[in-house]
DNA sequence: TCATTTGTGGAGAAAAGTGGGGACAAGTGG
DNA sequence: CCACTTGTCCCCACTTTTCTCCACAAATGA
């Protein structure tokens, strides 16, 4: 289970380290691919295979299914740890997600999510203020 | 459960001690995340992953599921206590909170609210004057 | 009052994260 | 097929953060 907030720095060759809370989960191989917000999400493999085979069965006949199947299934690429513990986010990811240096890495639960640190600290902002409506919601599940 | 409020500081490194009387329930590991009115909720690891798993579960295409599960979630952190009875506050959450030196550690029966002393003031001075309109609309549960 | 527990602070050791050089492999063009 | 370029991976070294340990202050209770 992924929890916490990381903030992390990519390197000039686009690597950046993995946490040690998340290295045991990911040590048998993770996809990263283009995720919703203009955020990169990460599976272990197996949350993968599960997640790929759903979107992979949206009917084609609708555009917006062709759509979300190409970012989704095209934008993925298989990622392992080096020695070092740090994975290679390939270019087209970072330019996607404008990850330059400063990251953040955010758990949930059964995804790690990878930001441009300028724009969580936006997207946080913007949802801490709202933060009454989201407490409804709360209500209802405790 | 965990009741009562006990006044307590945090130090440069963010480490807070927890009380005595909360220590054995939480021994075998707790969970700190963003709670409601700029306070820290801390769960036994049990109740959490109740919580987290209802959570988990939200629709990811509705933003604000999306957002809701950010706030809590990736704003969550294991805590362990370390030799001395201390757990240690992520800079985001203590920024979160607005902690820095006093704090209040509320126990609610089943989590442990942690607040900026001055707002917990506040909050209480604010809640006792109204307390009486409170208990009305109360009634009906007790 | 004295002994014991609880809370606080800080120094040193250990672990995690970061950056860069160089070896090796893969892809490209003649 | 062979040079050459490009990119990936491994290793080492350094910095920063976290954890452990020790010591003392404050509070509690006999």
């Amino acid at each position: 289970m992924f929890i916490g907030e990381y903030s992390l720095t990519v390197d000039e060759k686009g690597r950046m380290s993995v946490p040690v809370k998340f290295r045991a989960s990911l040590s048998r191989g993770a996809v990263v691919t283009r995720g919703l917000d203009s955020a990169l999400f990460l599976y272990t493999t197996k949350e993968w295979e599960n997640l790929a085979g759903k979107v992979a069965n949206l009917p084609v006949s609708r555009a917006n299914n062709r759509a979300f199947s190409r970012l989704t299934l095209a934008g993925a690429m298989d990622v392992e740890m080096d020695k070092q513990g740090r994975i290679m986010l390939p270019d087209y990811l970072r330019e996607f997600a404008a990850i330059h240096k400063k990251v953040v890495v955010a758990g949930l639960y059964n995804r790690l999510e990878i930001w441009n640190e300028e724009r969580w600290k936006k997207y946080k902002k913007d949802t801490e203020k709202t933060s009454t409506d989201i407490a409804e919601q709360l209500e209802q599940l405790v």
